[in-house]
DNA sequence: ATTACATATTAATGTGTGTTCATATGATAA
DNA sequence: TTATCATATGAACACACATTAATATGTAAT
């Protein structure tokens, strides 16, 4: 969990880190210095578990089709409304989707151009 | 009085589904034609949950600029080994690493370039 | 053989998270 | 106002999952 590690010392020798060895110290350091901050992972992380989900991946498949209101992202998806809410506060906190609303009704689309080729590059990964 | 604009149908009537209503019946048929199956939905959920973890974000992130041992990943992440090789098990289940034996140190790499690009598109819509 | 090392696996624990029930907004119409 | 509909939110439960400790493989050297 800690980020860093201190790997810098004499030449090739093997040295004792969090109870393990390093066998290539400059292939470590180098990868070291080329790993983004740690905030920045946690967001990377954090964006994609948003798709690590079967309901999740179900609604945004669906608004890649057309745009859509809740009740019958429910009625799609054979969902409580509560369920189908809950999930789309947190693809909408991610900005992942964004919405409008008219009236009673509120419609969901995605909200970028990324979002769908995310989508469709997974599909290529599962799919081969 | 405000006039609607966008998806809306005349001729449609609210049906009860699941304890829910379907306000517009078109394009929920069109949606539910375009869906993919259920066990590809699963799948691409499953995909994409994989890189939801930060340390498995790491240790992609790390591949993807060098092939790597397991003991210098450790000390890489500052982790427990028997942590990044848990890890390392389901990153190979789901074909998104490799790995070979050499004696007895054994090398971890991405398998292919999907996974480099899938990266990528999340770091641009983390970083915009 | 035995020793040492790199990695894998099992079992247990604690934390995170998706769903549900109940309730609260917000909006329109009567 | 009151009533109804569409959606949002809060709390609680149940399950999934990441880490740990301990142990088990597998490989090479002595």
């Amino acid at each position: 969990m800690p980020s860093k590690a201190g790997i810098q010392n004499e030449t090739e020798e093997t040295v004792e880190v969090c109870s393990a060895r390093i066998i290539h110290r400059e292939t470590l350091a180098a990868v070291q210095a080329a790993m983004p901050g740690d905030a920045r992972i946690c967001d990377l992380a954090d964006f994609f578990k948003i798709f690590g989900d079967r309901t999740r991946i179900s609604i945004l498949w669906a608004l890649s089709e057309s745009e859509m209101c809740v009740c019958d992202l429910c009625a799609l998806l054979d969902m409580k409304q509560s369920a189908v809410s809950h999930q789309l506060k947190l693809l909408k906190q991610s900005r992942i989707v964004k919405y409008r609303r008219e009236g009673k009704v509120v419609y969901y689309s995605l909200d970028d151009e990324h979002i769908r080729r995310v989508l469709n590059l997974g599909l290529q990964h599962v799919c081969e």
